[in-house]
DNA sequence: ATGAAAGCGCTAACAT
DNA sequence: ATGTTAGCGCTTTCAT
């Protein structure tokens, strides 16, 4: 069918070398180069034989063909990666561990846009019932989460979850949440804030809870109240991080800072209040969980707390080589290195303390 | 090797299905059924029977091995895409333009970041010589793009070059450069400005006397000059922008607007501008080549022209292709859909002219 | 210490 | 109108 694989003649593209070829240049038969090349530890072969294929494999820069060896060998050492959106700079770093993971065990990652499995929605099955990958990381979002998991856990796939904790079996990594938003609080409370807001994500997204706990751990523990009012629980899209904002700003005595529990809404939020005219952080400070590179361009560019994203995504390869090589699949939680505080300019101490509100231009009731 | 895959023992995970088990379900041979599912015109079977072979495999959801397929096909229907920075927004469109035509023709893009073929310099030519790609789309790079460009031609992939146009061998896809900068430079002179320059790409780079030709032409075509001073050509990164901005900031009369080739310098650009407390756009409009995500979020709101990047990506599947089943190689201009205007903040009317350099802040020389 | 050969799942040429 | 079979390139068992 390709049109640039035909069977060398005379200036013609040439055959790509195969086992014989290899076996041929070195005098060998077929199963000694194979095992050579393969490291077989039941190898019994003479150094010189060994260097002879060696040199003859390397002379005709001979690779071993995906296709045979994957028919024989019932893998092929692919896994697919399912991500919410791969274009995101969000998943920049996690992808690079993913990667070098993947580069250490000689694993090719190919990445799926969960976007296209709702245009496409058997994709993934189609991937998986022909073989094309041997186990799958999956970020799920919450539209597509249940089918595509039923799906996964259908099909038998050996699967890692990445990032929030699978209900459906076992097989996950994630972060230490709250230690990344008490990172984030115990900043606010050291620039002198008190009054402290927390706009987290939705109760039913199974990490949200768990950043909830790291806000209200740090703030008991500095004595600090936590007021209802303050706290939004209404998702981590930057829409979501918008209603976040009018809802808080539209207080009568609201916080001087809040602590978001991801990215995205920090983004909305932020513009949100750049819209309200509401000076941040002069009147209101900003800190939120998970850097990123649009952090920085964003004006005021944020303060965020950088978590192990690098890490999580390798930790996630080597738990899926893992479960591929016969060990039970386990739920991970990755705690180094530790959240990291990134100051830029979108959180600093509070105002002198004014009983009106700050963050209502329009004075009205 | 796969833990999951045993033989269908009684609980656990089932075998998966195979031709001869949808013809067992069939009561024909595996022939038969290979032909009826892949259409093969050949066939002259009863409708009855055909009917009978699809029931089977759609109650198995029956889906052909890869493996044995691409052994026997010589092909795997799998495309390598090497992308410069896969997480960048800017290819977020391109990207789905490339996934959409996959689709449409049953086809894998597998990307693959340029970065990591820095790191493991072999992996291009890995994917190639396993045969785990039919052939390749590439963006290249300046600092790899020889070396790899070498191997690929040296491996006799099929192969569609993205965005700049092969110096190794025909078949590429590139924008219409010199339309977009058009569009943008006319963008300007619409506005009244007279003093326009242009922060262009390195001459080297193959797109980058095609987007300073198209410059020229909307200028000359409006009867206004070109002053050598304000034309940089420095490159596209927002280094390559900053340093662009200093060679045009530091001239006693320097232009009220500039045309910049590219997003990434567009972005440095306007970061020195801030940096340098010149207002953008009453000092100094800018409007530059490339739409992207975060040409939103930056401040002020970059205006910048749209090129389709949809349709580059999608095209450059459909001749890859083309070139895979056997037609020759070509190198082909996206013309459409035309570029297009996004107005946001960076662009507006010139002030009242002043003699006086409003872009010089400190009064030296 | 090395070789012969079976067989992974599929397509297609060749029977019938 | 349908079936039989060779063979794609490889790994591995079994033989020598």
């Amino acid at each position: 069918m390709s049109g640039y694989r035909k069977v060398s003649g005379s200036g013609g593209p040439a055959r790509r070398p195969q086992l014989k070829d290899v076996a041929r240049a070195a005098s060998v038969s077929i199963s000694v180069v194979s095992r050579v090349l393969n490291g077989d530890p039941s190898l019994r072969a003479r150094r010189e034989t060994i260097e002879r294929v060696e040199a003859a494999a390397a002379s005709l820069q001979y690779r071993a063909n995906a296709a045979g060896r994957s028919l024989r060998k019932q893998s092929v050492d692919v896994i697919g990666v399912v991500l919410p959106d791969a274009n995101s700079l969000f998943y920049a770093e996690m992808l690079r561990g993913i990667e070098a993971a993947c580069d250490e065990r000689e694993l090719m990652p190919m990445v799926i846009r969960a976007e296209r499995i709702g245009a496409n929605s058997n994709l993934l099955t189609r991937l998986v019932r022909e073989g094309r990958v041997d186990g799958l990381l999956v970020q799920p979002i919450d539209r597509i989460a249940a089918e595509v998991m039923e799906g996964i856990v259908r099909d038998h796939v050996p699967t890692v979850i990445l990032v929030s904790k699978s209900q459906w079996q076992p097989g996950s990594v994630v972060f230490d949440d709250a230690a990344g938003i008490a990172v984030a609080t115990r900043h606010l409370i050291a620039l002198g804030h008190r009054d402290i807001g927390f706009v987290g994500g939705f109760p039913s997204h199974d990490t949200a809870p768990r950043r909830l706990s790291g806000f209200e751990s740090a703030m008991e523990s500095s004595g600090l109240p936590i007021r209802k009012e303050w706290v939004t629980e209404l998702g981590y899209s930057p829409e979501d991080g918008r209603a976040a904002f009018a809802q808080i700003a539209e207080q009568e005595h609201p916080p001087t800072a809040v602590v978001i529990a991801t990215h995205n809404a920090a983004i909305g939020f932020a513009q949100a209040a750049r819209q309200a005219s509401v000076d941040v952080p002069d009147d209101l400070s900003i800190v939120s969980l998970h850097d990123s590179l649009s952090a920085e361009y964003v004006t005021p560019a944020l303060t965020t707390v950088k978590m192990p994203l690098f890490e999580l995504g390798y930790q996630a390869v080597t738990h899926l080589a893992e479960i591929l090589s016969g060990e039970p699949a386990r739920d991970i939680v990755v705690t180094e290195p530790r959240p990291i505080l990134i100051e830029r300019e979108s959180a600093g101490p509070p105002r002198t303390q004014s009983h009106l509100n700050p963050l209502r231009k329009t004075g009205n009731k």
